[in-house]
DNA sequence: TGATCTTCGTAACAAGCGTTACGGTAACAT
DNA sequence: ATGTTACCGTAACGCTTGTTACGAAGATCA
């Protein structure tokens, strides 16, 4: 990287490259000499632009919260029905692509690393709650005759049950294929009473 | 610890000490040094009984997996029905009490070690796959009449489902109690048409 | 064109890591 | 009681890490 290209591109290079790192060296891996390697400059830059290797992390943490809710909100604008809606921001939730899989390895990573570190600890907690609040939310409106217990206990089943796919999928793609994960979203929300097929629940 | 108590109590002490370190510093802060002030000794002893740092890792997955399959199978054998079988199998999947919310976290970080680690990757699908299979025989065995496919996603499912929920409720266990836990779990099953409650499925 | 300032590479430091080698001490056999 | 053996604490080595300080090179403006 030569002096003084651009701003801008100099910060996404770099974040890409905390990016790479993470989710393909894990994070007892993310040095600052690697980021430094992966960006193609040395570590003088990188400690130019953050203040220290604690900076790398919630920077990268921003980055997956920023990445994940910006397309599920474009999924849940561009959603036919609230039944679609649901199934398309849960879908995404698991590894259904090389982008979501790495999402999932760096989601690890960072619920790992939360277990010594409050600060990550609690950003965890944060952004884990709103996403069940978003869930509950689309829910609620895919299922609006459900009372409120009904509809947070099928939430909770619902992102637990994307998320440890999410796991399975991005450590196994070849026992946990695609085609089974969405056929296990599709027979869940059947069951659930959630498919978008029908209606309303029990109607034909 | 003195010289020379006993073998059997010494490594005992050893592997509890690595347990300790594991689930409450994170599997970075896994030093030899860590491990030996948790067994009150010096790295000396550490390094006599372990050739090496890895050493260390492969015995504390070890240690996880003979845990969780011995609490599994005497559940698998106590239960009174194979519904209720498993039911009592997926939930000791999820972060119920203290013993197996601290197995997911060391659970989730050799998860996330497993990124840059083709052993301990290897391990996890074994692990994976197996507990796959065992819980699609208690799912074939409480709906004998499903077919192949229909066993395969709801087993799918459910593991998923409990995987989550273990990371979730030992990452957040305030938002996450044991009852929601639980309920998300019976929902499921009643969802699946695998409640304890009807004998078959459809049966009054 | 030359002064100045920002930007970033280079080099070094202390700290912590895994690992190894060595010496002392407890236990055991005779 | 004494020699032998196995056990384990002590101390050091080389390496990697985060962090800091310094200097050079290009951009900016007069």
């Amino acid at each position: 990287m030569s002096r003084t290209a651009d701003r801008p591109a100099q910060g996404e290079a770099l974040s890409r490259a905390v990016w790479d790192v993470l989710a393909d060296q894990g994070l007892d891996r993310l040095t600052v000499r690697a980021v430094a390697a992966a960006a193609g400059c040395t570590t003088g830059l990188v400690m130019h632009r953050f203040p220290n290797r604690r900076a790398l992390l919630v920077h990268a943490r921003e980055l997956l919260h920023e990445t994940t809710r910006g397309r599920v909100e474009a999924l849940e604008a561009g959603a036919a029905s609230p039944r679609e809606a649901l199934r398309a921001v849960l879908r995404q939730g698991m590894a259904i692509d090389a982008a979501t899989a790495r999402e999932s390895v760096v989601w690890t990573g960072f619920l790992a690393a939360a277990v010594a570190d409050e600060e990550l600890l609690a950003t965890h907690r944060q952004n884990n709650r709103a996403w069940r609040e978003r869930v509950e939310r689309l829910v609620a409106a895919a299922a609006p005759e459900w009372p409120g217990g009904r509809v947070a206990s099928v939430t909770l089943g619902l992102i637990a049950m994307t998320e440890g796919m999410a796991a399975f999928g991005a450590a196994d793609p070849v026992a946990y294929p695609v085609a089974d994960q969405e056929r296990m979203l599709d027979d869940a929300l059947a069951a659930y009473g959630l498919d978008a097929g029908t209606g309303r629940r029990g109607a034909p």
